[in-house]
DNA sequence: GCCAACGTTGGC
DNA sequence: GCCAACGTTGGC
């Protein structure tokens, strides 16, 4: 199994949408690393850190698993829709998307600085300057580190 | 809203 | 294939 982390700006999308919708498809990446994550590494039943990103504080405010491998993203052939892409056509599709559903809501977030000052997690991609990465896989031990944090923001 | 960091595009 | 110009991400 597999551990993420997943950027979505809870303006566009966000853990509660998640939570009411239940399952989702994580369509309008629009970057090749973080589509080659999707496509190649992706498996259902992998556990997805959810991080909030463009809001205050950004940072992890949940959990979630892939329960759909990799497919077209077909938003890139709707012509209406801001992840159309001309360059990925139903012959030939160019862009990727899974299926992530809701786990779990942290009792807050997480916040990038707290994931900062935390030394179990200085490798973390996350925390790197200059990360843009929407997609990003995470260790076992990143994944667990920040599952127990999540779970002592539930005791406060 | 700014801008640094990074990715992509396209002329040559 | 280089690289300047441009676009995007995302923290601050």
């Amino acid at each position: 199994m597999n551990y993420w982390l997943m950027k979505t700006e809870p303006n566009v999308y966000s853990i509660d949408d998640l939570k009411s919708e239940g399952t989702t498809h994580w369509e309008g990446v629009r970057n090749y690393q973080a589509r080659n994550f999707m496509m190649k590494d992706m498996k259902v039943g992998d556990r997805v850190l959810f991080y909030h990103s463009n809001t205050k504080p950004p940072g992890v405010v949940g959990l979630a698993t892939v329960t759909k491998l990799a497919y077209p993203d077909f938003f890139a052939w709707d012509p209406e829709s801001k992840y159309f892409d001309p360059k990925s056509p139903k012959d030939k599709p160019r862009w990727f998307m899974v299926d992530v559903s809701y786990e779990s809501q942290f009792k807050g977030t997480i916040g990038l600085d707290t994931l900062k000052a935390n030394p179990n997690l200085e490798d973390m991609l996350v925390v790197q300057k200059g990360s843009r990465l929407s997609v990003q896989p995470v260790t076992k031990n990143q994944f667990n580190e920040v599952v127990q944090m999540g779970e002592s923001l539930n005791v406060k």
